[in-house]
DNA sequence: CCTCGTCTTGACAGCGTTGTCATTTTTCAC
DNA sequence: GTGAAAAATGACAACGCTGTCAAGACGAGG
């Protein structure tokens, strides 16, 4: 039987102001069916994209949803395709503005193939408690995949939990290699490559790092960085330059104190901090101390979180495509739910170093 | 017929190791049922802690839900009650870590009642699509309640849609007298208050302010509480201390020049900026322009962000309960989610004023 | 011992989709 | 025009749970 043709709603346009939709009550797939004059399951193929059907019966039915302002009802699509059509976005202690982009790039991504977004940040729970949290989501709310953030997205053991339970999931992070899992991320060392020469170019030869945790891939990521910056221009890389770290503030104030107490000719006129809440660190301790920046000494970071513009002065640093990665990582998470075989995948975004005063005139 | 007795797995443990939980395949009510020789509708009852179910029955039934590692498959249950046990997190232009916190407070309440947490940010979006995207949650994953997050949850036209749709939701905000609706906030008047009274306490008479963005029901909280201190101490309200700004950075900039551009009698000798991104601004002006904070000039702010600890001198603030205030939040909505009647009830929590070096020695 | 009311329990019909498979229609080569 | 393959469509049974309502069990009161 030939699907109904159905007639444009006559609008008897009584307000002539804003078009009030007939919202009121969600209709069913049934009620299009009916409309259209065609089976359930067509109505239910045309709106799955399914395929197999007639260009003609397409429009009768997408008509007919449209007039009925039919929306498929969640519920009911996941109990019966066993899908969730849930991302769960999983996540310890990254930096809040840092997650908040994440989440902002993987929600644009969820919302063009209609996925929720569950978040589940883990900042103060132990490995041991993560991986059951995990289980409930997998059992509970049947999430269709994961998306890693990092550091959590380096952690061996939630990695193999989620292999195992043959759960999909796409890791956000610097460290492509630990598994076969596709990973996005940015290209730390090249970023950290183009900074550390940049200082170079000014005129710096003491330039002296401060390490991130080595618990993050990052971490050792930028001190390649350095080192290369530094090997290619012949400056030799010396140890007492490089203090240890782990991204917390404290850390920055610390291995200025410990930079900047070094004998006047190997004392650093440069510190490249790694990330920038360590730079913000080394920002006090100058501060506090009476040293001048950018003048007697330029200072650095990595991230270029909101504040790095908010201090004096303002900080040099490298912004990272965050809301990119995160969206690629969910596009990446998506199209494996659809079958696409990603085994293996890494992408590297490329990040920019942002110039502001804290390494002195921007003229060059 | 009586349900049956359950004997204690018999513990072949193989591997002393840790027990490896039988979770490969998530149990169904029907198996629970079986195995405790009950109907499947008891087994619902005693998940959903209906009542009416004998206290052996119900162990019975719990006992083996516990051996299968029951769990109960949140599609099919959204299907067949019509509730979705979600809670949809709306919110546009708060500061990141703010809304990270909101969160936080959140998803503690929401998991204690098994709920699932959608987020949306609505940032860079008119309230004509707000008000779409909502009409989709409401009919697509029929969020059962929503939460507002600030400013939003000022905002009349979006307020006046959920209730129209007769759904429930909680607004985060210190404008509790617009909507019947529950509603949590902060005191800011009396935090305000405090901290003026403390810059009074060290000796400031000139005592300028930064106002926020109109817009924002805590603007004009945050003014109130300025002026009533000083009114308290006799101190005369000079409308040239009174300066206007929309909560951003750069208004913090803005106004600290138009203030220290007073001759010398008139300047104020402290600026209290309605939040922390404006106060971080009259600090880099303060230093951009050579003058020393906190001996020629006490600043504070008002939110306690991360950075407000991280800039030199630290900044003396306001630290708001915002984790608590979420949690409030969630826990009145979904206790009117449970039938609880709560019209016009409205929470308003005490915040704290954080003393740093920004407004002088800590010692008085 | 019977009756009535209350507390417990179970049978069964949905909830609004998708998956499977059978059926009908169309297309195309010969 | 014919037959076979391909495309389009539909019938119907899940999916795993809750809501409704009726039936059974139990205790109190007569």
């Amino acid at each position: 039987m030939k699907p109904a043709t159905i007639k444009p709603t006559t609008k008897t346009t009584t307000k002539p102001t804003t078009i009030k939709s007939a919202t009121v009550k969600p209709a069913t797939i049934k009620e299009v069916a009916e409309l259209a004059k065609v089976s359930i399951k067509t109505v239910s193929r045309v709106m799955n994209d399914e395929g197999n059907v007639s260009p003609a019966t397409r429009d009768v039915v997408l008509t007919a949803a449209q007039r009925l302002n039919y929306r498929p009802n969640m519920a009911a699509r996941r109990l019966a395709s066993r899908r969730s059509f849930m991302i769960c976005l999983l996540y310890d202690k990254a930096a809040s503005d840092y997650m908040v982009e994440v989440q902002f790039g993987v929600l644009e991504r969820c919302d063009a193939d209609h996925y929720s977004l569950l978040i589940r940040p883990c900042g103060e729970m132990s490995t041991r408690q993560i991986k059951q949290t995990l289980e409930q989501i997998i059992q509970q709310s049947n999430a269709d995949g994961f998306i890693l953030g990092p550091p959590l997205a380096d952690n061996k053991s939630i990695i193999n939990l989620l292999q195992q339970r043959g759960v999909p999931f796409v890791r956000i992070s610097q460290a492509p290699k630990k598994a076969k899992q596709p990973c996005v991320g940015v290209d730390d060392t090249q970023a950290a490559h183009r900074l550390v020469s940049r200082l170079i170019e000014k005129g710096h030869r003491r330039i002296a790092m401060i390490r991130g945790n080595p618990k993050h891939g990052s971490a050792t990521d930028r001190l390649n960085g350095y080192r290369r910056a530094l090997l290619e221009h012949d400056i030799p890389i010396r140890d007492e330059w490089i203090v240890g770290g782990s991204y917390e503030f404290e850390d920055g104030v610390a291995g200025a104190k410990q930079l900047l107490a070094l004998p006047k000719r190997r004392r650093p006129t440069a510190i490249f901090a790694s990330n920038d809440h360590m730079a913000l660190g080394v920002l006090q301790y100058a501060g506090a101390s009476g040293i001048a920046v950018p003048e007697e000494l330029a200072v650095c970071g990595f991230d270029d979180i909101e504040f790095a513009r908010f201090v004096w002065p303002g900080l040099t640093t490298v912004n990272q495509p965050i809301r990119g990665v995160a969206r690629t990582a969910a596009d990446l998470l998506i199209r494996q739910l659809k079958g696409e075989y990603l085994e293996g995948v890494s992408i590297r975004l490329p990040a920019a170093v942002v110039e502001r005063e804290s390494t002195g005139p921007l003229e060059p």
